[in-house]
DNA sequence: CCGCAAATTGGGAATGTTCCCAATATGGGA
DNA sequence: TCCCATATTGGGAACATTCCCAATTTGCGG
């Protein structure tokens, strides 16, 4: 399929104009006279046509796209957190390359490639669950390419992030527990790689703390997120002598499979033992019992990185600041507890 | 924030070579003496030399992209279709541009308008709920950019489509129901400007008629897809003095805020009023109690769609074959009915 | 050692646009 | 009517790359 694009220089003829002066009626510079600029106007618009980025790309060498690459689109997370980098970016005139991971640190890699190759001007990045080399992402840096992580951050660089406050969270939804009666709470989490995990694990071993609760290792699993092995370790700790009477899970869709896993045992949440989840993802407070959990202001955390990435972008000397915003969360209490 | 880029003129400079030879080592060329391709791309390596598309889509014209405007991003829908469309077209060589209209019909404009200037190499849409006018999309067709419709097509233009067979799927929905002794069933239906709203009300009203139910218009409900506005239907069909058993939703949201509704009012689902959804979102099976509904093969419209998209960008005549794929939909019979 | 074909490399146009500088046109005051 | 300032327009380089055609080098048989 090949096609031919309608150019200034189309134009420029048809109206016996040079094809600066078309390009200037068209940028809307001043200097050009009312019925000439008119005149192109109304003809561009007859004959459908439309700037082409790509060259004006290659001479600014600025494309007004943000490449976003974010793990997994399975739970509403990244694609709310999406629509509110979006909104702030099409509001600053940016458009949005998005890349997804799929959780996995080649396909990562590769998407990092595209939107070197794209020349975006910027990336919003949440890390794979898998990466631990950040070669592929220190290259932005070293070209001067701006780069934001939310989410899910990549503790060795120094640029702008955008987290909640994952341990005060966990602690809140653990000190919760712990005064509501609860005596053995276990807690799911995630992988070590992330620090998303490390921060709510610190957050539930201070509220333990706070109540002089001994930590028991048995009650500490640490999971790679692969949802399917939620039942394992579930079962596990079903099976203890002496088993938990709460769980306090990593994330929403962990909380959500513990669910199921407790209710197939013939166990009953939140009798038997209570659940707590972690994102207030928009399912949660829809199943069956509606979830307890600590929400996020999820499209908040997507506008913030989009502001600091366009801030960064419109800079003009690489002076990375390496602020670290970290956004408030807050218990929603609900059934499972 | 200015910055250099590396070009293949600094590698050759460097390896005192022609930018051609270069090229060719880089893209693979057999003409090139194997030690010198070995230079040039060691050399290419060390200096986190990265192609400039935007110069070789000049060129080409062609970007290996593909646009994808989708309404929303708040059911699982979109996300999950979009995922099997990477998938086909990332294998293929293609990458993704997403845009996200956000149901409303200006917006839907301002991406095509992107998607043009980007130079996309083809579009997948999925129309807004407002949209009337398809000028924004027959552009495309005019020159010569293809484009596939899926979910929700529109029907006066001669492009590939994919959909579901929505009218049988709402024909077993309520045959169900029907079967399962429900006498009185209403229909909570989407804005009759999309199609797919039509056929899954004439497969409710061919479901009646197959049991000879005469059709009580007081029972068939159009609204706008605000999930709002679901309350006010819903409170409406329950205060009628001889109120529905069943109700059958246009799609899951609808259905899950339909059952939310119900209970508020003190009623039971199923026992007083059985609701049935359609498309089987991610949350269907986790609510309570879990919905019955009509599922969709989401993940495989993304890729059935892309894989029609990619066949026509690269056929090389323009001879649109208006293909309407219609997958299969199965019906999911859970508690909520 | 020469000639010729094959292998390898170089030069320059082309892609569609912006932007700088120069060229031309316009108009008002003397 | 002429001049000069201002308004408007034109010409060409530049952006990074590909690709065609031409130039140069290499190697082998005689």
């Amino acid at each position: 399929m090949k096609r031919h694009q309608v150019t200034i220089i189309d134009i420029a003829k048809e109206l016996n104009l040079s094809k600066s002066t078309v390009s200037r009626a068209l940028t809307g510079h001043k200097s050009v006279k009312p019925e000439t600029r008119q005149a192109v106007l109304e003809l561009a618009e007859k004959l459908d046509y439309q700037r082409n980025m790509l060259a004006i790309s290659l001479i600014t060498n600025k494309t007004n796209t943000i490449g976003i690459i974010v793990p997994e689109f399975k739970s509403s997370y990244f694609p709310t957190a999406i629509i509110g980098a979006q909104e702030v970016a099409s509001k600053a005139g940016y458009s949005t390359v998005i890349c997804q991971s799929d959780e996995s640190y080649e396909t990562e890699v590769a998407n990092t490639r595209v939107m070197l190759a794209n020349q975006v001007d910027g990336i919003l990045v949440s890390i794979t669950k898998e990466t631990r080399n950040y070669d592929h992402l220190k290259i932005f840096q070293r070209k001067g390419i701006p780069i934001v992580f939310f989410n899910r951050v990549c503790d060795e660089m120094e640029v702008p992030k955008v987290i909640v406050d994952d341990y005060d969270g966990a602690y809140r939804a653990v000190n919760y527990l712990i005064e509501s009666g609860r005596k053995r709470i276990a807690h799911l989490a995630g992988p070590s790689s992330l620090k998303i995990s490390e921060r709510r694990m610190n957050g539930y071993k201070a509220a333990l703390r706070k109540h002089n609760v001994p930590l028991d290792e048995e009650l500490l699993i640490s999971y790679d997120l692969n949802i399917e092995k939620v039942k394992i370790y579930v079962t596990h700790l079903l099976n203890l002598d002496n088993r938990p009477d709460a769980i306090f899970a990593v994330n929403d869709p962990t909380a959500i499979e513990t669910i199921q896993v407790i209710r197939k045992r013939g166990l009953r949440v939140p009798e038997d033992i209570a659940v707590v989840g972690f994102s207030n993802d928009f399912v949660s407070g829809l199943i069956d019992p509606p979830l307890t959990t600590v929400s996020q202001p999820v499209k908040e955390i997507g506008r913030t990185a989009a502001q600091l990435l366009i801030e960064q972008i419109s800079r003009e000397v690489a002076d990375w600041k390496s602020v670290t915003k970290i956004l408030k969360t807050e218990l929603i209490v609900r059934k499972s507890t």
